[in-house]
DNA sequence: CACATCCGGAACGTATACAATAGGTAGCCA
DNA sequence: TGGCTACCTATTGTATACGTTCCGGATGTG
């Protein structure tokens, strides 16, 4: 189960793992635990690694080819950032949003991403307006071709992409990570085959903001999230053993 | 100069650092860390420990009495809260925030701190309304005093504070990060004796709560926070070299 | 037959050792 | 005497080794 998300394929990890060599002199090591970092990330964004699948230190330290060391630093990386949870001797695992938690990032995202709309009409450029109608189309085709996995990346890219429009980094960098809690909370509260995102909604978007129309784009967006978060089953999961008390009728 | 904040006399972290002989077996290692955090975080709120320091992991491993590895851990965590960066072989020094980062920090507390004010006026109790008190009365006592250092770290907790009125644990946590880094931004670009918060804004918005006015308790600190970022002088330091061939005018 | 206890393995927490690099200093040459 | 080079030290990056804790099964007993 664990080995399920253990081919990064496309990662740029392509290097020989074994014989590491320094291969370039500069920027090597740096940027080989962030390229782990973003694998994990993107593993668990797109729900290849699902919500409470523990994440084992060794295991993770073979497949990279680096010592727990370097794992252990990524791991608190995600801790922070909410996406993986780490349980004090019990190591780490893919965060399992509670119904609070699901509650909270959505409440964020609709003060936060609303807010910033008028800001991003503003600013947007034409080129901005290009790349984003780019991101828009692949999401849709990957929608289309049934990727739910590709399509719940597009949509989280696309809305901190959007984000970043206004220029604000420290409000743009807190949206990206409730996009990506986002994403868990989907994997935990989502109906399958329902993917959040209306296909059209973005697209609408990006014609409001492209005519400078920044208050109307606040509301869309507000309606947006709104229909996001309502298309979810927010309620507490059965699993866990949460009482079996309950289950069986017997008062304590 | 580093050794300035090698006192952290209250952060009870009174153990003999000697010999520590497994003081209590459960909960030590673990929370040993989060005082670590702490005093490290709180020394940098209180301008003890000053932008641009740097933080050598030997020394702190020493101070504290652990090894570097549990340093590291802290400087990482305090680096991806920004109150601290970490460059790549030169190690960690306190934050120096661009200008550009005070503005987007103070944007992003004018939409979440006002934005949250309603939630708070809808929530707040007569216990809170207290315990606000108390602390709106000890950072006036404080600034009575000239013990700005208290002041700075009492204002950050007050603000963070009122944001967990909300209910929201993601929206507080967040503006309990921007509070910190306003403390940064005060030490760079903040005028001395002039301390931010006016003295009796801070009670003004507990009056407002208290009644029940969301609305008006948004619009108030909507002009605190103005008012704040007003009273800085958010110019380009001539500090850290930053453009030497703009200085000498020199056409790269 | 069921429950409690004990023991073994597996995984995490911490420290230490080694390697690599950047910055400073001293020495050498023009 | 000035500038350049080469070493050298100080500090971080990485890995490994050891200690500790927790979960599992096996075993003995009521």
């Amino acid at each position: 189960m664990s080995q399920s998300w253990a081919a990064p394929e496309s990662t740029a990890t392509g290097h020989e793992p074994a014989t590491p060599k320094r291969q370039k002199k500069r920027g090597d090591g740096a940027e080989r635990l962030d390229t782990i970092y973003r694998s994990i990330s993107d593993a668990v964004i797109e729900h290849r690694l699902k919500p409470g699948v523990r994440l084992r230190e060794d295991a993770l330290a073979e497949v990279f080819g680096v010592s727990r060391t370097g794992i252990r630093k990524v791991l608190q990386r995600l801790a922070l950032e909410q996406l993986v949870t780490l349980t004090p001797r019990r190591g780490a695992s893919v965060t399992r949003p509670s119904v609070d938690e699901a509650k909270d990032v959505f409440e964020a995202r609709q003060m936060v991403e609303c807010g910033l709309m008028e800001a991003a009409a503003r600013r947007i450029t034409a080129a901005d307006v290009k790349s984003l109608r780019d991101m828009a189309r692949r999401e849709r085709e990957a929608l289309r071709n049934r990727e739910q996995r590709v399509a719940i990346k597009c949509s989280a890219a696309f809305h901190g992409r959007l984000a970043e429009l206004s220029g604000n980094k420290t409000l743009a960098d807190f949206v990206g990570q409730l996009c990506s809690r986002s994403s868990l909370i989907l994997a935990v509260y989502g109906n399958t085959g329902h993917l959040g995102c209306e296909s059209h909604d973005h697209d609408n978007l990006i014609e409001l903001l492209a005519a400078g129309e920044g208050r109307k784009a606040r509301d869309f967006m507000g309606r947006h999230l709104k229909s996001i978060e309502a298309s979810l089953s927010i309620v507490e999961e059965p699993e866990a053993a949460p009482d079996l008390r309950d289950i069986f009728s017997v008062n304590p």
